[in-house]
DNA sequence: CTTGACCTTCGAGTTCACTCTATACCTTAG
DNA sequence: CTAAGGTATAGAGTGAACTCGAAGGTCAAG
């Protein structure tokens, strides 16, 4: 797959998947005879994966530690599984962080809703 | 409230502190009669507010707009309403994608630990 | 009345993650 | 063969969000 075809399908302009495999996100990329990348089916994959933990808030160079992790299974399993766990705590602490939002979230939401009534109230 | 001690107790520095107000993140600044800022007990609350919302993924300027629409609440209630359960949404989704991820994550580091058990076992 | 620890503003510098431009080579349709 | 359009690299430019430092005013202790 040539980069245009990665661009259309994720999303992501050519600029940036050229970024990002500097970066070493995408290290899966061949070259054809004329020196045009040729990516394979994984990248669209593995490209939608840096661009959800990147929304999630994580530093390329975090989800470079990830990638990198998973990539070398066969060799260091139990460091890969450590980073694993704590990225994992990462997300349980986020997902906590944002349930507590959003009950801040909606209180402060029925309040407007009850002064907007209120209003409405005294308008008639 | 001095600067400092708004910095001491939410771990924000000075240098931001003047930056989101620059900003318009922190109106409820008053000066004493050297000059220097005063804040009100619940700047501590606001500044933690900006925070959370800033690591969610917000950037500083829709941050804004939610502390301005809170900040109508006389004005302009039923659109402060709005943007709050819009805002929600948005927490909603990032929570279903964090489980989601924390799936994942889980899943490949259990896979990691059979791993390196059989690579253990090998080594016997 | 000086010393040190605060505070002020202003503007420059940094980092991150793109985003764009310039220059040049490759490919395919007419 | 040429023109249009896709691809390559290198490097400059951008915007967001800090981060820092200089130059100077304020204040309480000794």
């Amino acid at each position: 797959m040539k980069i245009s075809e990665l661009e259309q399908r994720t999303g992501v302009s050519r600029h940036t998947l050229r970024y990002y495999e500097k970066q070493g996100l995408l290290l899966e990329v061949s070259r054809q005879g004329n020196n045009y990348r040729d990516y394979p089916e994984q990248a669209v994959k593995r490209v939608n994966m840096v661009r959800q933990l990147k929304d999630l808030g994580f530093s390329l160079r975090e989800i470079f530690d990830v990638l990198d992790a998973l990539r070398k299974d066969t060799m260091d399993c139990a460091q890969g599984a450590v980073l694993m766990a704590q990225k994992r705590a990462v997300v349980d602490a986020k997902i906590a962080e944002l349930e507590a939002l959003r009950l801040l979230l909606t209180e402060e939401q029925q309040q407007l809703e009850r002064s907007a009534k209120a209003q409405d109230l005294q308008h008639q």
